[in-house]
DNA sequence: GCGACAG
DNA sequence: ATCTTGTCGC
């Protein structure tokens, strides 16, 4: 099964968290991937609202036909509250215990999320990329931090995020008239390849298939943890 | 000081 | 994020 190696202890009040956020930050670097990816994993959560129970889960699939080939949902409690911009906190350990109940190793791990459009540069998909040590980037349904321009009313049109005169992400239309998404770099990848994996992604629908099917597999779990059949 | 603020 | 049915537009 996959593993990892301890980064860092998670007990922690939110300032400390914001404090290791600007030292982790060094850590980060955003290039080309290395090799070409064959698989990637779509990560998500779901809870009961003022409930501390967390449902995570990741999807993994094969880039080339979507088909998923494998799926796994833990569940956990959650002891972070949710802070803007501490998202990885709250998330991040449910997300490495399902993990590690993964067999497969995907080749790029996708977060319902942000990467490096972050106040900090360290939203969750970067944060997670470091834990992983693998290609990870970020795709958000609103934004955390940044301003962008319209993009063109067709899939595949985008316009870069920019937050203090850097590019973090892009806003990309992923399906003809509907809202954009934003995509972000993580780790070990770079912004045209995020777009690139992102788009091979599409489904039909608005969100990609690794996000949007972890999205109902954490949905279906706590949905059954409530109702046991 | 005021407004913004991933999931 | 979650609570929830129908409904307007392409």
């Amino acid at each position: 099964m996959a593993t990892h190696h301890t980064l860092h202890p998670w007990d922690m009040s939110p300032a400390e968290a914001v404090a290791l956020q600007q030292e982790l930050r060094e850590l980060i670097q955003i290039q080309p991937l290395t090799q070409p990816a064959t698989t990637i994993a779509g990560c998500d959560i779901s809870f009961n609202k003022f409930e501390e129970t967390v449902y995570a889960g990741i999807v993994v699939l094969r880039l080339d036909t979507l088909e998923t080939i494998e799926e796994v949902g833990v569940v956990s409690t959650a002891t972070f509250p949710y802070v803007p911009g501490l998202l990885t906190f709250r998330e991040g350990p449910a997300l490495l215990a399902a993990w590690e109940q993964l067999k497969i190793e995907p080749d790029v791990v996708m977060f319902d999320g942000h990467g490096i459009a972050h106040p900090r540069r360290m939203g969750i998909a970067a944060h997670m990329g470091l834990w992983l040590h693998r290609p990870t980037f970020g795709c958000g349904k609103s934004v955390l931090a940044g301003r962008f321009e319209e993009p063109a009313p067709t899939r595949g049109s985008w316009e870069p995020m920019i937050h203090r005169s850097a590019t973090v992400g892009a806003a990309l239309r992923t399906k003809d008239k509907v809202n954009p998404v934003f995509i972000s770099p993580g780790y070990l990848i770079d912004l045209p390849g995020a777009l690139d994996l992102t788009l091979r992604c599409h489904g039909g629908y608005r969100l990609p298939e690794p996000t949007r099917r972890a999205h109902l597999l954490v949905n279906a779990l706590r949905r059954e943890h409530l109702a046991p059949s």
